[in-house]
RNA sequence: GGGCCUGUGGGUUAGUCUGGUCUAUGCUUGUUCGUUUGGGACGAACAGACUCUGGUUCAAAUCCAGGCAGGCCCA
């Protein structure tokens, strides 16, 4: 009976995740992909108010950290990229004279930006002298403000961010969330005197990223990306990255160190307490809906999402039962949901007409952690029954109920990141033992799908290139975590502590 | 970047190979009415589709080309 309900809602199984996927969020209606644009979904309601919570946890963040909310223009003349892209051509070649050439990946599309924006080279009729570009992210826009409002020690640290759209004109297969063309961006943006104050803000980036990520209930790897897989124009970028159910790694955030390197291509510099002209230093640090993207993939099951309470749009449903029997069901209902709303819990009352178990299994495709039902028989002995999404069902007393849901909210919580832990740690694997030979790794074991791999390595862009190849895996970069004991290097051999992890990205 | 496959009511599906029976099938959803209501109720009535643009043909959902959209595989 139960299958053949699922079959009816056409939710395939979360094991076959790429297809689970897709299905399931438009199922629970988070977002509609029919809008006529690849990669461009119409958020509805219920996933827009998940969304929200997200950047509502993302703002309370930036503003105890003193970062102000700015809103720049989502339109960018083209003349400003040629101030990016002069950056990012001097960087390469000051990079290829520079230090270890072993470290030069070929980077074959130095125009490649121009190739991954929309254009908007007409005003009605007329063709525009100077086309502009919708924002892909918003460096451009902002650091050529950020000239003119810095001038003195005073002004710094500036600490600004947005939460906008940005536009990528993607041409590979999007994915709700995952890849998409209209992003719903989170970019913070700052400014300061020097390099250390830069770090310390990286740093403080990093602990905000961690305290969201468990809000969410998201283990994840911090990796400092590889040379070329840095950010253009960055000094270092580090990423956090989730893995999801099928083994895939999701990038879901990344916080990059630019040193002075747009102050010198934007001209953003101060005069410090000697009448000195300095360079600032800048950080950028980046989030979006790939978050959400995350939350769905790694906790929802085969019955549908489970929504972390943090942000559930509906933390407990009411079902009022056998409502015909006695008017008492309903007044108690509104009763436990004026309780549950002045103790900061987001309630619904389901008073649909229809049959309770359609209801039951709506809100378990929606991921609402609570559902409550209250019946006459629950109100003579003053109780209700709570059921949990993430399993079990318990009866409870009328009388201090919102301290007991908060309780089982947190419990929730505490399940899902458990959850989420062991789902974390069976994927990955120590790499199998490998022979490098004809510049080609041959492994002992052949390597399995769904499987991200963790090895020792130390070694430069051409080692690495010899992993991805034979793997066709990518590698992730350092990850923040090192070993205890040094291990040798797989490739090289020497001794090193430093820990990466090889994966098929998204 | 290269290759392969697929587009039929809101969803799903029959029909496409072999053009004519299609005034397009079933299920589901939706609407209305009635009976129901502690895990997907039942009956009745109604509503709703051949992806787009060209081409071939007496005749196109069906064949051909392209666009758009979706899926899969390889770099």
């Amino acid at each position: 009976m139960k299958d053949q309900g699922k079959a009816k809602r056409g939710i395939p199984s979360k094991s076959e995740f790429n297809s689970w996927y897709p299905a399931i969020v438009e199922i629970a209606d988070l977002v509609d992909k029919r809008y006529p644009i690849k990669g461009m979904d119409v958020w509805k309601p219920y996933g827009w108010k998940a969304m929200s919570l997200i950047d509502s946890i993302t703002r309370l963040e930036m503003e105890s950290t003193d970062h102000n909310e700015y809103r720049f223009p989502l339109l960018v003349p083209e003349d400003l990229l040629e101030k990016e892209n002069r950056l990012v051509a001097k960087l390469k070649s000051a990079r290829e004279l520079g230090i270890d050439p072993s470290e030069l990946r070929f980077e074959d599309d130095d125009a490649g930006f121009k190739k991954e924006v929309y254009w908007v080279k007409h005003g009605g009729d007329n063709k525009l002298d100077v086309p502009m570009f919708l924002r892909p992210t918003s460096e451009t826009p902002m650091y050529n403000m950020f000239s003119l409002w810095i001038r003195s020690h005073a002004d710094l640290p500036l600490k600004t961010y947005q939460i906008v759209n940005t536009f990528r004109y993607e041409t590979k297969q999007t994915r709700s969330f995952i890849r998409v063309r209209e992003i719903h961006f989170f970019e913070a943006h700052t400014v300061h005197k020097n390099e250390v104050n830069a770090t310390l803000q990286i740093k403080e980036d990093a602990r905000i990223v961690q305290k969201i990520l468990y809000e969410l209930c998201l283990p994840n790897i911090i990796s400092k990306r590889p040379i070329w897989d840095t950010f253009p124009g960055a000094w270092y970028t580090t990423a956090a990255d989730v893995i999801m159910p099928n083994g895939r790694t999701l990038q879901v955030a990344t916080y990059h160190h630019y040193r002075d390197q747009w102050a010198k291509s934007f001209d953003i510099s101060y005069e410090d307490e000697n009448g000195n002209n300095n360079y600032c230093h800048q950080t950028t640090f980046g989030m979006s809906e790939r978050l959400l993207g995350a939350v769905v993939g790694v906790h929802g099951d085969d019955s549908g999402l489970i929504l972390p309470p943090s942000i559930s749009p509906i933390q407990v449903v009411i079902m009022p039962v056998a409502t015909h029997i006695s008017d008492d069901v309903i007044i108690y209902s509104k009763k436990i949901r004026d309780d549950l709303h002045n103790n900061g819990i987001r309630t619904k009352i389901d008073d649909r007409n229809i049959r309770p178990g359609n209801k039951h299994y709506h809100w378990e495709i929606k991921g609402v952690p609570i559902r409550l039902e209250i019946g006459p028989k629950d109100i003579a002995k003053n109780q209700c029954i709570v059921s949990l999404r993430t399993g079990g069902k318990e009866t409870l007393p009328l009388d201090n109920l919102s301290s007991l849901i908060l309780t089982s909210l947190d419990s929730i919580s505490d399940v899902l990141r458990k959850r989420a832990d062991n789902l974390h740690n069976n994927t990955i694997s120590q790499i199998p033992k490998s022979i490098l030979d004809d510049g080609r790794l041959s492994f002992e074991q052949p390597l399995n799908d769904g499987v991200v791999y963790e090895m020792p390595f130390d070694g430069n862009d051409a080692d690495a290139e010899i992993i991805e190849k034979s793997s066709g895996l990518t590698l992730m970069g350092e990850c923040e975590q090192a070993y205890e004991d040094p291990m040798p290097c797989i490739i090289t051999g020497k001794m090193t502590t430093k820990r990466q992890y090889l994966a098929k990205m998204y």
